[in-house]
DNA sequence: GCGTCGTTTTATAATCATTCTCATCCGATA
DNA sequence: TATCGGATGAGAATGATTATAAAACGACGC
């Protein structure tokens, strides 16, 4: 704890992100989870340490830290359904900040690699793979 | 358009759905689109058919040919926001089913021919690549 | 052709996640 | 200490999606 006490406080610095107390028990609810939570899982752990705080708080500084770095968003999508009628072997290439989806061809992961990753019983035998990155309009904008 | 409406037909009988109007409708639209469109794209575009078709009747049908695996969802997520402290180089495997999201290593992607497919400006920096399959439990489950 | 039954559709209400608004608070600085 | 800007908290607002219930449809046996 006191580890992640230090580490946030250095990485706010270098973001120049204020370092308030929310922000500070937010974020170490986050590293304490080891996992993939949702806000409201977050705001229930943050809660236990800070009761008064507000669930939009929690919210606001997801999203700080996401925008900053310093958390992974696990689902970069946009927030609505969408729906391809292509079923023909294909993956999505993703914007992670615009969420434009393209698609990509070629073969460029190794399943053989890949299967050993897997855990067992895991089922693989219609693989979508989706890679995210910054598409160019949204590269150029700061 | 006549094609699609003979593929129409042919796929429902394989999967058990009884064909309506307004399912037929509905696909067409989405394979006429040719792209990643939500919902509303869709509900938009069949009005112009059917001017009376409610909305609900668009999300019933697309989530009836998303199991049946008549159509791709593109954004096989939990539909909330997830957060990942975890800043080190990794993957995620998600189930499409149970949205569940796994940590997962190894080096399975090759870079080189990825990139080569990418379109002009696309920034894969910080590349994040999500795995989608079916995990154990949900592949047990009919 | 006619009534019946299960399914589909429609309209609308309800729900849920997320964002917005705005009054208040806090901390840094003058 | 007074001021200022950003952060917080409470609750309202929004937007996507799902649930509900009533009406419509369609296949089937009569």
């Amino acid at each position: 704890m006191r580890l992640t006490h230090e580490k946030f406080r250095e990485l706010a610095a270098k973001h120049g992100l204020p370092v308030t107390h929310q922000r500070q028990v937010v974020y170490e609810a986050v590293i304490a989870s080891h996992g993939h939570y949702s806000p409201e899982d977050i705001y229930d752990a943050v809660r236990r340490r800070v009761p008064s705080i507000s669930l939009a708080t929690v919210y606001n500084n997801l999203r700080l830290f996401i925008e900053c770095g310093l958390l992974r968003e696990v689902t970069p999508h946009a927030s609505t359904l969408r729906v391809d009628g292509n079923l023909e072997p294909h993956h999505h290439l993703v914007c992670s900040r615009c969420k434009a989806v393209a698609d990509i061809k070629g073969e460029f992961i190794d399943f053989k690699r890949l299967s050993r990753q897997l855990p067992d019983g895991f089922d693989l035998t219609q693989p979508l793979v989706e890679v995210f990155g910054l598409c160019r309009r949204c590269r150029t904008k700061k």
